[in-house]
RNA sequence: GCCCGCGUGGCGGAAUUGGCAGACGCGCUAGAUUCAGGUUCUAGUGACUAACAUCGUACAGGUUCAAAUCCUGUCGCGGGCACCA
C-alpha cells in the first residue's frame, strides 16, 4: 500500500493541522470566571474578545464525554478510536452550531497491570503508567480529536487523587438518614437512648457511616492477592484474568450503596439512556415486592429469639401451601434448633449422602455444610439440576394453618439474600417443587391456574385455593389480604427486598489511593478507626521497591514501616479499587487545576447544567457519555452513586451525572471474530494512520455501521471512504498545481510542507451564485447531515456526503461558496481536510496574499454550522409510483402541485395502467399525496 | 431456564417509522486513460429470464388497499442475568 499514490497529501496536512490545534489552543472550553484572549476563534465568533466569560455571556454548555482509557502497555486499538471520533464529531458539530463545548480526555491510571509488572520486573509502577500514558496520548493526538489539553487529567497524580481521598471522607464522615431518604452529616446521626458511653456512641456511629468496616466474607483471589467486589466476580472466576476465587470473612472497607438503591432504581426514569441498559442496572439492583413471615420452631426448649425464624417471600399469598422451610446452610440459627437425635420415622433419604455422618442431624447437618462450602460457585450455579440438602430434624408451625413442617438446609438457598431462609412452597416455585420431588416432601396445590393448566408448578398470578379465609382472591387481592392478616398477628410485614449488595471497596494493593485512615487501639482492646484530617491529603502511597503483599499476608503498604506506624495509631493499608478514581473523573474535568476544591461551584453549576441560560434548554447533567458495555454496571453504578451522596452533601448540582448515554458496538476482526492477539486477528491503528490517514481512518469507523451496533473491521472498507476523501480533494483542488506541488515535494521533500503553497483551487471552482439544482443537492445534504448528526447516525450521515461529492464532481462549474459550506460540513468528519481546503479556498487569505502580509491560518471549527432552506428543497414535478392491487406497475410524472383528484385521472391514464383496467373492476383508489397512488380492482 | 436486542444482495449496511426494498460503500463485470500494473474516469451489478413476466427482507401463518416495518408461532444469532425465594 505505502508504495502506491496517495491519494492526497494526508502526511502532510494532518501534522500541520494537530500542530496549529496545540499552539492556538483550538479546542480551549472556557468556564465562568475565564478570560478569553482577544486572539481566540471561541471569542471572536461569540463577541468574547478579551473578555471575563459569565454564565450569562457564555453561548449555552454542551458536555460530551468520553469513558477515558486505561493506559495499557498494548497501546490503542481499534475499539477506543470508535467512541472517541463519534463523541468528537459531535464536539465539532456542536462547537460549529454555537455551542460552548466542553471535550476533555484523561487517564484511569491506576490498576493491575502496572502492578503485576512491577511485582515482574521491580520496574515502579509510576515509571510504567508515565510511559503508558505518552503513547495513549501521542496516538490519541495522531488521531486529530478536538479534546481541551489543558483539561486532561490523571488519577494516578496527587493532585486528583488528593480529592479522590477527599470524597471518601464525605462518605466516611455522613450516614443515610431513611427519614430523609439522603445522606446527611454524621453529627446529625441521633443516637439510643441508652448509648450512654462514648466508646458505645463510636461503635454504633461507626456502624451507621456510608463508609463502614465489615467482618463479613468477601471474595478472595489468591492469583490476584486482593478481594473483590460483587460486581467483580463472574461465574466464581475473577473478571479480571478468570482466576478461581473462593469465600472467606476478612476484614474491609464497604460503602453503603444498598440505601440508595431505591433513588438508583427511580432516577433511571429521568435519564436517556439506552433500555437494554437501563434493563441490566434495574436486573443488578433487583427489587422485589413481597412480605417477611415469621415462623416459629417446634422447640419449647429454646429461649423465644432462637425460636423465630424469619423468611422473605414475594409470595404470602401461598403461604397455606408452605409444606417445609429451608434455611441456608451458614444461618445462624441451624445450630440451635438441632435436635439431639432424628425424629422418629425420619426417612433414610432425608439424613444426607455421606456414609457415616446420618448417625445424628449435627453430624448430618456438619457433613453437608463441608460438601457446601467445598462446592465452588460455578458448581454451584452450572449443575443446578440436582436439588441436595439434608433435613435438620427440626420442625416449625405454618403461621397460617399451625401444620408442623420440617426444616431443611440446603444450598439453594443463599444466605446473603433475603434473610437466609425461605418457606418452601412447592407447588407454586420450581425450585422447591425439584427439591420436594428430590426428597419426597408434601406438595399442596394453593393456586388454581387459569384454563387447563396444570395447577402444579403453576407460577404465575391464578385463584388461591385450600387457603382459608383467601380463598377465592385474585393473587393480587391475596397478597394484599394476608399481608394485612399477617401485620395484625404480629406474625409479618410487608417488606421491598433488593439483590445490591453493599461495595467492597479495598483492595490489598500498592497501585491505588491509600485510606486517609488510622487505627488506634480502643480501651477494650479493639482498635478503631479514625479520620485523617483534610489538611493532610494528599496522602501518598509510601515508596517501595518490593510491590508483593507481606509474607503474613498483609497488603504491600505494610512493608513501608515507617509510613504505617505514626504516634500511638497505625495508617490503613488498604489501598482503593480501580473504579474510585473513575467515579468522578467528569467532575474533575469541569475545573481540573483547583487546589482549593474538587471543583469550583461556578463551574460545575455551569458545565453541569444547572446554572441555565437565558436563551435554551440546558441538560442537567452530562450531554453525551459514550463508552462500552463492559461498564453497565460497575462503573456506571457507582458514579451514579458517588454523584447521589455528592448532591446529598450539597457538592454538586445534579441528582444524576450522566444524562444521555450511548454504549458504542465492538468492534470485530476481519474475520468476523473477536480480535485478540491469539488469534492474530487485531487491528493497530497505527497502521491504519500510516496508510490512509486519520482523516479516512475516522471516516472509516463511523462509516462501518451504526455506533451501537457490533460490526466487523474491513480494511477494503477503509479503502473506500479514503477514495471519497482523494474525490473531495480533487473536486478543490488543480491537478497542474498539485503535479507542480509534487514536483517540488521530490525534488525538495524536507521542505515538502511548504510546497502546499503551491496548490491551488480548481479551475471550474467561481465565485458565482449556486443554480436550483446545485442549491437543492447542497441543501439535501445539509440537512440529511444535520438531522443524522442530532440522532448520531454517523454512517448515513456520511453516505450524504458522498451523494454531495458523487453530484458536485459532475459540475462544470463549481460555485465557491457552495464547496466552502459543503467544507463545513465534513468538518466534524475530516477536520484536517476540511481545514487545509478551507485554508485554501479562504477568499481573504488569497488578497492577503496579493498584499504580501501573511495571514495567520484561522480555523474552520468556529465556522457556523450552516442552516437548510426547505423551500430549496422542493421539487417542481414529482414522480408517483402507480400500483394497480398493491404492486408496482408504472410510474408517472406530475407537477409537485398537481391536486389529488388530478393525480387520479392522470394514475388512470398512464400508459402500462390503463391496458390493465379493461374489463376489471375499479373498486378503490388511494391516493398517498406526494407519494404514491394505488388502484384496487377486481376481475 | 429467564429478560433484552437482532435476522435485508457475494460483503458492511440504507429504507423519512405502514407507502417505489437494496441509499452509500466494498467486491465483481465491461469499457476509457496507461507501454504495463496501480490510480483515475464511464457504465452495469438481488434471483430467474433472450425479453415480457415472475419471485424476493430467517421460516410459517395473520391484519391491511399496501408489511422489511404491525400481530401470532417456529428456528437461528448476539448480549445480560442466572437457585435472588
Amino acid at each position: 500500500m505505502s508504495s502506491t499514490r496517495r491519494q492526497y497529501p494526508f502526511h502532510l496536512i494532518e501534522p500541520k493541522w494537530q500542530q496549529q490545534w496545540d499552539v492556538q489552543a483550538t479546542f480551549r472550553a472556557w468556564s465562568p470566571g475565564e478570560r478569553i484572549p482577544a486572539a481566540h476563534p471561541f471569542g471572536q465568533r461569540h463577541g468574547l474578545r478579551d473578555e471575563t466569560a459569565t454564565t450569562l455571556n457564555l453561548p449555552p454548555k454542551f458536555y460530551v464525554l468520553d469513558m477515558f482509557p486505561y493506559p495499557s502497555g498494548a497501546g490503542l486499538h481499534v475499539g477506543h478510536p470508535e467512541g472517541y471520533t463519534a463523541t468528537d464529531i459531535l464536539a465539532r458539530y456542536r462547537r460549529a452550531a454555537g455551542f460552548n463545548v466542553l471535550h476533555p480526555i484523561g487517564w484511569d491510571a491506576f490498576g493491575l497491570p502496572a502492578e503485576q509488572y512491577a511485582v515482574k520486573t521491580g520496574q515502579h509502577p509510576r515509571v510504567t503508567t508515565e510511559a503508558n500514558i505518552t503513547t495513549f496520548r501521542r496516538q490519541i493526538k495522531s488521531l486529530g480529536f478536538s479534546y481541551d489539553w489543558q483539561r486532561e487529567i490523571d488519577t494516578t497524580d496527587p493532585r486528583y487523587f488528593r480529592w479522590t481521598q477527599w470524597i471518601f471522607l464525605q462518605l466516611y464522615h455522613s450516614w443515610f438518614n431513611p427519614a430523609s431518604n439522603r445522606a446527611e452529616p454524621i453529627e446529625s446521626l441521633p443516637y439510643p437512648a441508652e448509648l450512654k458511653s462514648e466508646p458505645e456512641r463510636r461503635v454504633y456511629r461507626d456502624g451507621k457511616r456510608l463508609a463502614y468496616v465489615s467482618d463479613a466474607p468477601v471474595w478472595w483471589c489468591d492469583a490476584l492477592g486482593t478481594v473483590l467486589a460483587n460486581e467483580e466476580v463472574i461465574d466464581g472466576k475473577s473478571e479480571v484474568g478468570g482466576f478461581p476465587v473462593v469465600r472467606r470473612p476478612m476484614r474491609q472497607w464497604m460503602l453503603r450503596i444498598t440505601a440508595y438503591a431505591e433513588r438508583l432504581l427511580q432516577d433511571l426514569q429521568t435519564i436517556d439512556w439506552s433500555d437494554s441498559l437501563k434493563e441490566m442496572q434495574r436486573n443488578w439492583i433487583g427489587r422485589s415486592e413481597g412480605a417477611d413471615v415469621t415462623f416459629t420452631i417446634d422447640a419449647p426448649g429454646l429461649p423465644a429469639a432462637e425460636r423465630q425464624v424469619t423468611v422473605f417471600t414475594t409470595r404470602p399469598d401461598t403461604l397455606f401451601g408452605a409444606t417445609y422451610m429451608v434455611l441456608a446452610p451458614e444461618h445462624r440459627l441451624v445450630d440451635a434448633i438441632l435436635p439431639a437425635t432424628w425424629p422418629a420415622n425420619t426417612p433414610v433419604t432425608w439424613k444426607g449422602q455421606q456414609p457415616g455422618a446420618t448417625q445424628s442431624p449435627q453430624a448430618a447437618v456438619a457433613a453437608y455444610r463441608a460438601y457446601a462450602a467445598a462446592r465452588s460457585d460455578r458448581e454451584r450455579t452450572d449443575l443446578a439440576k440436582e436439588k441436595t440438602g439434608v433435613f435438620t430434624g427440626a420442625y416449625a408451625f405454618n403461621p397460617a394453618n399451625g401444620e408442623r413442617i420440617p426444616v431443611w438446609i440446603a444450598d439453594y438457598v443463599l444466605l446473603s439474600y433475603g434473610t437466609g431462609a425461605i418457606m418452601a412452597v412447592p407447588a407454586h416455585d420450581t425450585r422447591d417443587l425439584e427439591f420436594a420431588r428430590a426428597f419426597n416432601l408434601p406438595i399442596r396445590t394453593v393456586v388454581q391456574a387459569p384454563g387447563n393448566t396444570e395447577s402444579i408448578g403453576f407460577v404465575d398470578d391464578g385463584i388461591s385455593v385450600n387457603s382459608g379465609f383467601i380463598t377465592g382472591l385474585p393473587t393480587p387481592d391475596a397478597k394484599r389480604n394476608i399481608t394485612d392478616w399477617l401485620v395484625q398477628q404480629g406474625l409479618g410485614q410487608a417488606r421491598v427486598n433488593y439483590k445490591l449488595r453493599d461495595w467492597l471497596f479495598s483492595r490489598q494493593r500498592y497501585w491505588g489511593e491509600p485510606f486517609p485512615i488510622v487505627w488506634k487501639p480502643g480501651p477494650d482492646g479493639e482498635p478503631f478507626h479514625e479520620a485523617l484530617p483534610e489538611s493532610e491529603l494528599p496522602l501518598l502511597p509510601p515508596p517501595l521497591d518490593d510491590f508483593k503483599p507481606t509474607n503474613d499476608g498483609r497488603p504491600p503498604l505494610a512493608r513501608a514501616t515507617d509510613w504505617l506506624n505514626l504516634a500511638g495509631a497505625q495508617r490503613e493499608t488498604n489501598t482503593m479499587p480501580q473504579w474510585a478514581g473513575s467515579c468522578w473523573y467528569y467532575l474533575r474535568y469541569l475545573d481540573p487545576a483547583n487546589d482549593q476544591a474538587f471543583c469550583r461551584p461556578a463551574a460545575e453549576r455551569y458545565w453541569m447544567g444547572s446554572a441555565g441560560h437565558p436563551n435554551a434548554r440546558i441538560t442537567p447533567g452530562v450531554d453525551l457519555y459514550v463508552g462500552g458495555t463492559e461498564h453497565a454496571v460497575l462503573h456506571l453504578l457507582y458514579a451514579r452513586f458517588w454523584h447521589k451522596v455528592l448532591f446529598d452533601l450539597g457538592h454538586v448540582s445534579t441528582p444524576e451525572p450522566f444524562y444521555k448515554l450511548v454504549n458504542q458496538g465492538l468492534i470485530l476482526g476481519e474475520d468476523g471474530q473477536k480480535m485478540s492477539k491469539s488469534r492474530g486477528n487485531v487491528i493497530n491503528p497505527d497502521d491504519i494512520l500510516k496508510d490512509y490517514g486519520a482523516d479516512a481512518f475516522r471516516l472509516y469507523e463511523m462509516f462501518l455501521g451504526p455506533l451501537e451496533m457490533t460490526k466487523p473491521w474491513s480494511t477494503r472498507g477503509v479503502e473506500g471512504v479514503y477514495r471519497f476523501l482523494g474525490r473531495v480533494w480533487r473536486l478543490c483542488i488543480d491537478e497542474s498545481s498539485e503535479t507542480e506541488f509534487e514536483q517540488r515535494c521530490a525534488a525538495n521533500p524536507d521542505q515538502a510542507a511548504q510546497h502546499l503553497e503551491a496548490l491551488r483551487p480548481h479551475p471550474a471552482i467561481q465565485a458565482t451564485a449556486p443554480d436550483a439544482s446545485q442549491l437543492r443537492v447542497l441543501h439535501a445534504c445539509i440537512r440529511k447531515v444535520t438531522e443524522d448528526l442530532d440522532h448520531l447516525r454517523f454512517n448515513t450521515a456520511i453516505s450524504a456526503l458522498m451523494v454531495f461529492v458523487n453530484e458536485a464532481i459532475a459540475w462544470d462549474v463549481r460555485p465557491l461558496e457552495t464547496l466552502r459550506t459543503f467544507l463545513v460540513l465534513l468538518h466534524p468528519f475530516a477536520p484536517h481536510l476540511a481545514e487545509e481546503l478551507w485554508q485554501l479556498l479562504d477568499t481573504q487569505r488569497e488578497s492577503a496574499a496579493g498584499t504580501g502580509t501573511p495571514v495567520a491560518p484561522n480555523t474552520i471549527a468556529y465556522l457556523p454550522w450552516p442552516r437548510f432552506d426547505p423551500a430549496l428543497l422542493v421539487e417542481e414535478t414529482l414522480e408517483i409510483p402507480v400500483q394497480v392491487n398493491g404492486k408496482l406497475r408504472d410510474r408517472i410524472r406530475l407537477p409537485a402541485d398537481t391536486t389529488p383528484a388530478q393525480v387520479e385521472l392522470a394514475a388512470l391514464a398512464a400508459d402500462k395502467i390503463a391496458p390493465l383496467l379493461r374489463g376489471k373492476t375499479l373498486r378503490k383508489i388511494i391516493v398517498v399525496p406526494g407519494k404514491l397512488v394505488n388502484l384496487v380492482v377486481s376481475p
